[in-house]
DNA sequence: TAATAGGGAA
DNA sequence: ATCCGTCCCTATTA
């Protein structure tokens, strides 16, 4: 069949369905194949004759993959953030996913359905599927027909259409939440039209921008109009509509916000903070010197795009700035503020940021931790917590128990969540169903978890808003720029033997402890002490963590030293030139916040975390000198080649490589026996080692329990490192397509998809 | 009175 | 399924 062309006739208000006659017959393209060249190959035949200029293929998967050399990339990147969950972008095609999530998010954000088909049509090099213009449909076309609004502590579902809340009504989940005794309410929707907040740049600028780069007239429109539509979000029709609604009970809003989105109508909150007139505004402003960088600009509009405060989460990596979106929010909404994080240290990194960027005076701000039950005096004020606090199910101290009910007592304006991706669901649950708050901001710097529980903080805070791409903030200055690379180090024989004969516990340590692996520490250290870095150097593992930091006589830090010498060493980190090496256990990963370091060496770490190794990553990123010409940090992870930590490591790095971050390999160091005084380089130091192991690790292992749990399955577990090994041999390009397969295999397709793509599909 | 250690929880 | 680290509270010092 001969390409079609699309002509650059057709306007926006062409309706959807115009796209159905230009379908081509690419349902019959058996996509249970996962190789993607054969996806390519079947694709090509419906190429538009004009795709050089148009960057992206939609497969009928509802991946999307992106050409980064396209001239118009940032327009379409911009996009298909908005629309899509980005899955990979490493250095020539992006991937992306749409899922219904994503495309929830998108509508929530102000896009509308024709215009997500319409534009993904326009960049497509091909004709997009049938079955995505319908998944598109499908997902976005009820959204934002049902509110949730807060209104004097108590909770309305909220439509303007009747027949909806009848559907809701006739759900036993959601009729069982509601309040029945005060009846429906049906009142007057206020006429409202409010100036926007956050304009987006200029369309003139940009409009110059795009013909320059001869982009097919068609795109160019249609981007345009994307981005006139956004500022100009208010829907037509809703004045002077009735609005209806039901009121349910405080403790089952998250059940009934679950089961809307099952039901195919996902409620939207958002929170008309301008006519709030009920509770009492906060003066709050930011200071003049106060500058807020592009991104964090976009974010924020995003979350005010029409004027109104929607409920949601942003993503930037550690460095970026996360604190500064949320004073800026806090800002904008000027109602009572909370703000919860993770850690006491933190609860006073937030105090001091608020004072240091905004007017606030300090006495409207009170921390309410363990040691500090202050309370604001005015009737509006800012207060910042930990989740823990909030969420205590223990018994409480007096004092405690008299700032919880002050807490309950009032509505917030805005609840700011830091770190929203460390805390466990149930957690959430638990804050949300305490506290009263109009509009709840997330803040994160990675949305990815090994439990695959992210999907809970959808229904509980709010949809993706924005999410910033690493590689981009860093080419723009705002962050450090990584040197990735993950350094082999063979296990030495003995401690292999002892390895394989060994219980799970015990090779944990023998991989860690590996001499290899500490001579190439020492070389690294040496190497980047002596070009005036400073490193940190993290592991897991207590044990080997003081072993080395002993050996190497630097400071360590880990669990269970005191708060003051913490103090004192990250002290004399930052500001002794003679003390460039700390070591760190898993304290290292939140809450500590180290601005000096430039680089850092994993000795061993938890698991196959992907966010501990995004973490981690996040605290070589804010770097002061990152904008020194030729600056580099250095992100090493050191492997015992054979072991489990093979397998680990090739899961923690997907998240980088998703990010688009390179990784190298490094088997050998030139030259490492050179390093003066190289430790353990005699056969008898490291048969010392090896036995030091053996007898205290046999010694813990009897003081815990008397259990030896001798487990079988080490014959299992080499299988499976040796498969990885093999497959990861071919360089680090190869590692990317490996690593990347595997995760497709993880992820079952969702629900919805199967219902469009069920055809036969089994991998 | 404040710093600190120890228990229990999630 | 386990370990690590953190948080809250109470009790004990100096």
């Amino acid at each position: 069949m001969p390409p079609r062309k699309k002509t650059s006739k057709r306007t926006r208000n062409d309706e959807v369905e115009d796209y159905d006659d230009e379908i081509m017959p690419v349902a019959e393209i058996s996509s249970d194949e996962d190789d993607n060249s054969d996806n390519l190959l079947t694709t090509m035949q419906a190429l538009k004759a004009d795709h050089e200029n148009r960057p992206l293929w939609v497969a009928d998967d509802g991946r999307i993959f992106l050409e980064s050399f396209s001239p118009i990339v940032e327009q379409a990147q911009d996009f298909l953030v908005a629309i899509a969950e980005p899955v990979s972008r490493p250095t020539f095609i992006h991937e992306y996913k749409l899922t219904p999530y994503s495309l929830y998010a998108a509508v929530s954000v102000g896009l509308k359905t024709h215009d997500i088909i319409d534009v993904l049509n326009r960049l497509s090099k091909m004709v997009v599927p049938p079955g995505i213009n319908e998944f598109i449909k499908s997902c976005t076309m009820s959204v934002g027909k049902v509110k949730l609004v807060l209104k004097q502590n108590r909770y309305f579902v909220e439509s303007s259409a009747p027949d909806l809340l009848k559907v809701l009504l006739n759900d036993p989940t959601i009729s069982s939440a509601r309040v029945v005794k005060e009846g429906d309410e049906i009142e007057q929707s206020r006429a409202e039209k409010e100036k926007q907040l956050f304009q987006f740049q200029s369309n003139d600028k940009k409009e110059e921008d795009l013909k320059e780069k001869n982009v097919p007239e068609d795109i160019l429109k249609a981007m345009l109009q994307i981005q006139e539509n956004h500022e100009e979000n208010e829907e037509i029709g809703e004045e002077g509509e009735m609005l209806h609604s039901f009121e349910i009970m405080a403790s089952h809003v998250e059940i009934v916000k679950k089961r809307c989105i099952e039901l195919d109508l996902p409620m939207l909150e958002e929170y008309d903070f301008k006519n709030d007139l009920i509770n009492p505004n906060l003066e709050i402003d930011l200071k003049p010197s106060t500058i807020i960088r592009p991104y964090q600009e976009k974010s924020l509009s995003k979350m005010f795009g029409n004027g109104r405060a929607r409920s949601g989460i942003i993503v930037l990596p550690c460095g970026a700035g996360k604190t500064l979106v949320g004073i800026t929010a806090a800002c904008t909404v000027k109602k009572s503020i909370l703000v919860l994080c993770t850690s006491g240290v933190s609860v006073e990194q937030w105090k001091r940021q608020f004072m240091f960027f905004s007017s606030i005076p300090a006495n409207k701000i009170a921390m309410f931790t363990s040691d500090s039950k202050e309370r604001f005096s005015s009737d509006a004020g800012i207060v910042i917590s930990t989740y823990t606090m909030v969420a205590f199910s223990g018994k409480r101290s007096h004092d405690a128990q008299k700032m919880m009910e002050f807490l309950q007592s009032r509505e917030w304006g805005l609840l700011i969540l830091d770190e929203v991706h460390v805390v466990p669901a149930q957690v959430f649950r638990r804050v949300l169903t305490n506290i009263a708050a109009h509009a709840k901001l997330g803040l994160t710097a990675t949305l990815v978890r090994e439990d695959e529980k992210i999907g809970d903080l959808n229904f509980l805070i709010g949809p993706k808003l924005y999410e910033a791409n690493w590689l981009d903030l860093s080419k723009q200055g705002h962050i450090a720029n990584v040197q990735c690379a993950e350094v082999w180090c063979r296990m030495v024989p003995e401690f292999y033997r002892e390895y394989l004969k060994s219980s799970a516990d015990k090779q944990k340590v023998l991989y860690v402890m590996n001499p290899n692996k500490f001579q190439a520490c020492h070389y690294l250290l040496n190497f980047h002490e002596s070009r005036g870095d400073k490193i940190i150097v993290f592991s897991d593992n207590v044990f080997a963590l003081k072993k080395y930091a002993i050996h190497f006589k630097r400071p360590f830090i880990y669990g269970g030293t005191s708060q003051a010498e913490r103090v004192a060493i990250l002290q004399q980190f930052q500001s002794n030139p003679n003390v460039n090496t700390v070591f760190l256990s898993k304290v290292g990963d939140t809450s500590i916040d180290l601005p000096e370091a430039t680089c850092l060496i994993q000795i061993s770490s938890h698991y196959g975390s992907r966010r501990q190794e995004a973490q981690r990553l996040g605290r070589i990123l804010r770097a002061k000198r990152r904008n020194d010409e030729g600056f580099n940090a250095f992100f090493y992870s050191l492997v015992s080649t054979d072991t489990q930590e093979m397998y680990y490591s090739s899961k923690r790095q997907q998240f980088l490589i998703d990010q688009g971050y390179a990784f190298k390999v490094i088997t050998e160091f030139k030259n490492i026996e050179k390093t003066p005084n190289l430790v353990l380089s005699s056969k008898q130091e490291q048969k010392e080692l090896l036995q030091e192991i053996l007898w205290t690790t046999e010694a813990d292992l009897k003081e815990k329990d008397d259990e030896p749990k001798q487990s079988s399955s080490s014959s299992q577990s080499v299988k499976r490192t040796k498969t990885a090994l093999k497959s990861l041999s071919g360089g680090d390009s190869m590692a990317y397509l490996e690593i990347n397969q595997a995760s497709r295999v993880e992820k079952p397709r969702h629900k919805l998809f199967q219902q469009y793509f069920n055809s036969g599909k089994k991998k």
